[in-house]
RNA sequence: GCGCCCGUAGCUCAGUCGGAUAGAGCAUCGGAUUCCUAAUCCGGGGGCCACAGGUUCGAAUCCUGUCGGGCGCACCA
């Protein structure tokens, strides 16, 4: 097995080459299309270690019936020491049995490896910019960004684990006119901090208490300076000043989840840098943008609308219904004008590129997809691109709907949440389901639940194994790769699902899917504490046997690698690896 | 009206590039603790994989249509 391999890429190699042996032999014609040919571990352990479907898929092109070709191919494989059997079953499956030296062997190499066990070079040499949260710099962060941020994070995670190098990225809105509005209700706090009664928080501004510290901190910095000045004096200033205020607000909240971000991207910087006229030169020039007029939206009735002519990119070239606009009619940047040329510059520094976005916006990707399509095939590089939906998490308590508005200041934050139920439930439960599935999130059920939840089953394993590791040292034992051929059946049964960590790793970053990895987990854990509760019915099960130091070291050896596979795992998903529960 | 996502056990959800008898947790019923952490384990009951066609050796999975739920359809962000 060469450095990164996984058990199962090692057989798949064996299998490659007794295919390659029957094309000599003429079995099988010369070149067969091997592309769906499969090793896997099967769903039904009693069918073996491995099985592989090539008999099936091959038949075809060797003219002959699945299990006749099957049967020469058992031939060839029965002649390596590593395959006990090799059987024909049902259709034309063939299920192999590994000697149990070759599970024993992976156990090492779990142990050599370390926390590298389960890291990939499938993505080496490859930058990849995921872009996540980006949430608006107008207040601290909801819930509504927190599937978002816990799912671009472990997919950064994931991909980095896959041998990619990774960029977390932020861009930040500091430029539409929602900022106009933070800095107005920021320029109200600050007036109230220097002790005028500003009454009720007029309609169209930010209400939250959230500002006042920041009013408070504006009031510090300038003084009375800006009390009565003309808005166009102050605006641009509280802009800056707010933005910053609370993109720290914002970074905090992340670091409560464990997130950190490498590049945060201004959208005004970028816009200062010329960045979207560079691109719309572009367009024009192949003719991609044109000045036109939009149709009147379906589907929505808008009292003030007319017809205005605006510069459209022609997004329907790519699929989109309608050409999107890039610029309004005072001749700013629309979000998408401004977005098209930002994707520009995260292109410039890696090879592809992910976005994670609320499913709100699922009706923008075809638009962007098509910009970036355009201007990185156009400019020589077709960049891949994904944008990955998440979709809402409903906010329940008790069964009832949280209502969520951040224009009356009413919503569930992050902070709150976390301090509510902890960061490791919020990561795990986030990424016990597929993104691309609604969520409800009840937080009467999960505090009240919170014993059930899931990350404590995969935290008590680790505890378990923690604990055991602190017991044996007490005894004198400790973990011994020396006497591993004592371990039976019932070992071998844990270490076959600890094997499969690299291949997980690898299907979920291919996938780009992180709550393979959470899943991956449960049953690695559930594994573990069946293999813990034999010790209940038989003491010789145990992990620590009293009569024999062999058998106790090599169990102890078993138990640190489990430890380190789940502190590998979960390390993927940001949650912690616990000592003690 | 159009676009995207979803529909699997009473509930919450997994299900590998299409693979063998569709799996977990919760709930329910029955068991296991003088003994390494019982926040654990073992077992029972519970299924028209929304529905109807199609593709093929084989479909929960792929294609088409229907029904149901969510999100979106502004020069907002």
């Amino acid at each position: 097995m060469s450095e990164n391999q996984t058990i199962y890429a090692a057989f798949a190699e064996k299998l490659d080459a007794v295919l390659s042996a029957l094309e000599m032999e003429g079995t099988l014609p010369p070149e067969t299309n091997r592309a769906n040919v499969s090793v896997e571990p099967p769903r039904d352990p009693s069918h073996g270690d491995l099985a592989t479907n090539a008999a099936m898929v091959l038949a075809k092109q060797a003219k002959t019936n699945p299990r006749a070709l099957a049967q020469q191919i058992v031939e060839h494989l029965q002649r390596d020491p590593a395959i006990t059997s090799a059987e024909i079953a049902g259709p034309g499956f063939i299920n192999l049995r590994l000697a149990s030296q070759s599970w024993i062997e992976e156990l090492s190499a779990i142990a050599a490896k370390g926390d590298d066990y389960g890291k990939s070079a499938v993505g080496a040499g490859t930058t990849v910019n995921i872009e996540y949260v980006s949430a608006n710099p107008t207040g601290p962060m909801h819930m509504g960004h927190c599937r978002g941020a816990v799912v671009g994070d472990a997919l950064a995670s994931l991909l980095e684990h896959a041998g990619h190098e990774v960029t977390r990225e932020y861009y930040v809105n500091d430029a539409g006119g929602q900022v106009d509005t933070l800095a107005r209700s920021a320029h109200l706090r600050y007036r109230e901090a220097l002790g005028e009664d500003i009454g009720a928080i007029p309609e169209g501004m930010y209400p939250g208490d959230y500002l006042v510290p920041v009013g408070k901190a504006a009031a510090d910095e300038f003084g009375n300076r800006f009390v009565s000045e003309p808005e166009e004096e102050w605006l641009p200033i509280f802009r800056a000043f707010a933005v910053e205020r609370m993109m720290d607000v914002i970074r905090s909240d992340l670091a409560l989840l464990g997130i950190e971000h490498d590049v945060f991207a201004s959208e005004a910087a970028l816009q200062a840098a010329k960045k979207p006229e560079a691109a719309e030169a572009w367009l024009r020039e192949h003719d991609l943008v044109y000045d036109g007029v939009l149709e009147k939206p379906k589907g929505k009735t808008i009292e003030d609308w007319e017809a205005v002519e605006l510069p459209l990119f022609r997004s329907t070239k790519f699929g989109d219904d309608q050409d999107r606009p890039i610029r309004k009619s005072d001749g700013k940047w629309t979000y998408f004008g401004a977005d098209l040329a930002y994707h520009m510059q995260k292109a410039e520094a890696a090879d592809a590129l992910i976005d994670i976005w609320g499913a709100d916006h699922a009706g923008t990707v075809k638009r962007i997809k098509a910009a970036v399509a355009a201007l990185s095939e156009g400019q020589g590089t077709a960049i891949p691109f994904d944008v990955k939906l998440v979709q809402m998490v409903q906010l329940l308590r008790g069964g009832e709907p949280v209502k969520m508005s951040k224009r009356s200041g009413n919503f569930v934050t992050i902070a709150d949440m976390v301090e509510e139920v902890g960061k490791d439930v919020v990561r795990f439960t986030m990424l016990t389901r597929k993104p691309e599935a609604q969520m409800d999130f009840d937080f009467a059920k999960v505090i009240e639940a919170s014993k059930d939840n899931p990350v404590f089953y995969v935290q008590y394993a680790h505890a378990r194994i923690c604990s055991i590791l602190r017991k044996a040292g007490a005894e004198n034992l400790s973990p011994s790769e020396e006497s591993l051929y004592l371990l039976g059946e019932d070992e071998l049964t844990l270490i076959r699902q600890a094997a499969q960590f690299p291949r997980e790793v690898e299907a979920a970053a291919r996938a780009r899917e992180p709550h393979r990895i959470a899943f991956y987990l449960y049953d690695l854990a559930a594994a573990f504490h069946a293999f813990w509760n034999l010790g209940n019915d038989n003491a010789q099960k145990r992990i620590i046997v009293a009569q024999s130091p062999e058998l106790s070291g090599a169990r102890l050896f078993l138990a640190t690698q489990i430890g380190q596979v789940i502190r590998n795992g979960l390390g993927i998903l940001g949650v912690e690896a616990v000592e003690e529960l």
